[in-house]
DNA sequence: TCATAATGCAAAATATATCTTGCAATTATT
DNA sequence: AATAATTGCAAGATATATTTTGCATTATGA
């Protein structure tokens, strides 16, 4: 259950796990399992990364699940 | 920085805390909390609310901020 | 090729979400 | 008013997110 969508959203904007870290105040380590879908992160934190990527919650941790 | 979003939408359905408590797996209290805004819950556990709930993590848990 | 940046992985320590239990206070129902 | 249901609060225990540190691996650029 990796979450891709992180990992584009970062990419797309030139950032290194490293640099979004910094914007959040996380470690690297921590975004890097994040996008591994490895931890289950909390929402303040979750907020902090969609706001540094110029998504919204949904963008980038909601998936639509047909009925 | 309550969080009355969830409680409304948890009422508007006719359910207690310790209902949705059962729905998602967790305690009465964490859901009091979290109404409250005295926690900050984990991912999984919005998701799990705002399915239960029939909304999405932005109907929930996100507040737009202008600029 | 060489150097450097970026990422993956992992163990131990720390911080904190969540649970458990119990009781008080409030609200709803009869 | 009385009873039950709902919610608030709080201390201690447990589970787990996050940090810290370190090293290996992969990609990137000179």
């Amino acid at each position: 259950m990796e979450n891709i969508k992180i990992k584009l959203a970062r990419v797309e904007k030139g950032l290194s796990q490293q640099d979004l870290a910094d914007l959040v105040g996380a470690t690297r380590q921590t975004i890097g399992l994040i996008e591994k879908g490895k931890y289950n992160p909390s929402l303040n934190l979750c907020i902090k990364i969609a706001k540094s990527l110029d998504r919204t919650l949904n963008d980038l941790f909601w998936y639509e699940n047909k009925k």
